[in-house]
DNA sequence: ATGAAAGCGCTAACAG
DNA sequence: CTGTTAGCGCTTTCAT
């Protein structure tokens, strides 16, 4: 059933029966007799071709480390909400496969997306190399990045106050009077969540005129084993007795809770324990879990909604963005 | 830059670069000529409108509640990366917005997909009602249902072992020598998650003589916070005292210890807890939550193969398959 | 093996 | 306002 079928049972032309389509102006009599049979055979016009003359997919590509962790499957969460309510339509890419990062993937899913024809592509980087930064120069079709600024390349980014947010954490821990606050925390690599979260720290305690001990900072990576690995590797050198830590993921503090549990401290009692993101889990968590919150379903939605203005409008200049935060005190710091 | 600008280049016709494209036998020297324009150009053909002639576009739907919960964005995950491996891309579709189902959303992501013209859907059923079953029966478009069996159609579905899984882990608790379970669970509405699990809890009491107590058993939502309300709910009828209790689904075991804990209760050593799911806090949960881990990952490649099985080879008859599961046991109970 | 031409299903330009 | 026609970029007969 195409559009020249329904052209002859409403006895009009196939351009009349687009135009009805469109909602073009159309002879009231024609109008009807076409809604009628349009009615009648349940008739679809077919996508494909109108895109290949309209040169639009209404396909948006996301490409991201991975789905899993909470924060992620948030963002899709609010970047599909909106994108639906648009008309448009999601494709996932993840680039982290077992737990492997290469900036070959990135591209290769870079590339995917364009061939793809998708419209705009939603860019979760990973890792951030010279290589993709010189790939991405002449990217051509529209993109956004989300969680890191792309730097050498004029791409709109959406990024967390990390800095800021990581800051104000470890300025509750102070507060409430710890003089020896430890880090477990992820390479620098990461710009966002590595760097940034480590100098908010060592900031906070600058402020405050406290000692910045490198035997009190772990750099380790981003999953909860990790998160368990790095604790006990900070809790066994020499003779450290932190207060607190602070964790820079919540995921990292699981982690972290979990080892300091097996190796017989009490959370807090002993030790206080805080992370950034707050997983969905972290109020319910043994104890509740002090943290900093961030909106990422609205995330989701505000870096669609970037790449929708660009695609939209093309010449219009989108502007960086960045979420602000808000912290969650809870029973795992007294 | 298209194929007839190739063609052009080359000094040959559009079929022929189309042939060269197509790996279809070109005198050696004309591919020669075309493989080299290919590369200079850096031309990629345009998949719209190869779509329009091929009548395929290597996209897949899937629909499902919500792909945050742990289980679903494991799943999405094995589905892609199937489907990445295998040249089609994932277009998703989530159901459940701000927590509120309907059948309305179900059938409209349905009528969606088809629209979108994938050329098959997975789809995770929500709630299963007469008029989805309906309009389901001349659902034209390859699909398979993932969780649970959709009768009355003929649509292949891969579901997961619940009521052993359920029998196994309660059994478990029985040989751990506790008497008195209680069971948090979901209402019977949900067939796999709900009905089923409630059963093979009965059933392995049944199995044991030990009777079954309808004040011992809550039916409740699958949240973490619901998990919460109904074990306060649960421990505040009359006076039970549970020795164990078996949440259905491992965040509402989290809700349960969270309220445990509040009330004063400590787990293991007054209560044992035990779920199913093995999310991914589960083995690091304080204690580490003694539960049922099914490979959703492997969930996700399986339910994608399946579809690609239809849709490649549509008079095969494709089977319904059962995935297996094995038990954790870890520190929650004992 | 190759090229000319038709056609996939639709929209848009152009006459009328 | 309507219908005819061309054309989107490709694949696929069908002669050659």
């Amino acid at each position: 059933m195409n559009i020249k079928d329904i052209a002859q049972l409403a006895g009009v032309s196939k351009a009349t029966v687009s135009r009805v389509l469109n909602n073009i102006k159309v002879r009231p009599e024609y109008k009807e007799k076409v809604d009628r049979v349009l009615k009648e055979t349940g008739y679809k016009p077919n996508r494909i071709a109108r895109e290949l003359v309209s040169k639009k997919t209404k396909l948006i590509g996301m490409i991201m480390p991975s789905i899993k962790p909470n924060v992620y499957s948030h963002v899709v969460e609010g970047v599909n909400r909106l994108l639906q309510k648009k008309g448009y339509s999601l494709i996932l890419t993840t680039t982290l496969e077992f737990g492997q990062q290469s900036s070959k993937h990135e591209v290769e899913a870079l590339e995917f997306m364009k061939d793809r024809q998708v419209e705009g592509v939603i860019y979760v980087p990973q890792i951030i190399c010279p290589e993709i930064i010189e790939y991405l120069k002449d990217y051509d079709t529209p993109i956004v990045s989300l969680t890191e600024k792309l730097k050498g390349t004029s791409i709109p980014a959406l990024t967390f106050d990390d800095y800021n947010a990581a800051k104000s954490i470890v300025q509750h821990l102070i507060d409430l009077g710890h003089k020896d606050i430890a880090f477990i925390g992820i390479t620098d690599e990461y710009y966002a969540t590595g760097f940034l979260r480590k100098k908010g720290y060592m900031d906070a305690l600058k402020e405050n005129n406290m000692p910045i001990d490198d035997d009190r900072i772990i750099n380790g990576g981003f999953t909860l084993v990790e998160g368990y690995s790095s604790a006990r590797e900070l809790m066994n050198k020499g003779n450290l007795k932190p207060t607190a830590i602070f964790a820079a993921l919540d995921r990292i503090a699981y982690g972290t809770m979990s080892y300091l549990n097996k190796a017989g401290y009490r959370v807090p009692e002993d030790i206080s324990v805080v992370g950034i993101d707050d997983d969905d889990l972290s109020s319910y968590y043994t104890p509740p879990l002090t943290t900093i919150y961030y909106d990422f379903v609205k995330t989701g939605e505000i870096i669609a909604n970037m790449l929708l203005q660009i695609i939209n409008d093309r010449q219009v200049l989108v502007e960086d963005r960045k979420m602000g935060f808000s912290i969650r005190k809870r029973g795992s710091a007294i």
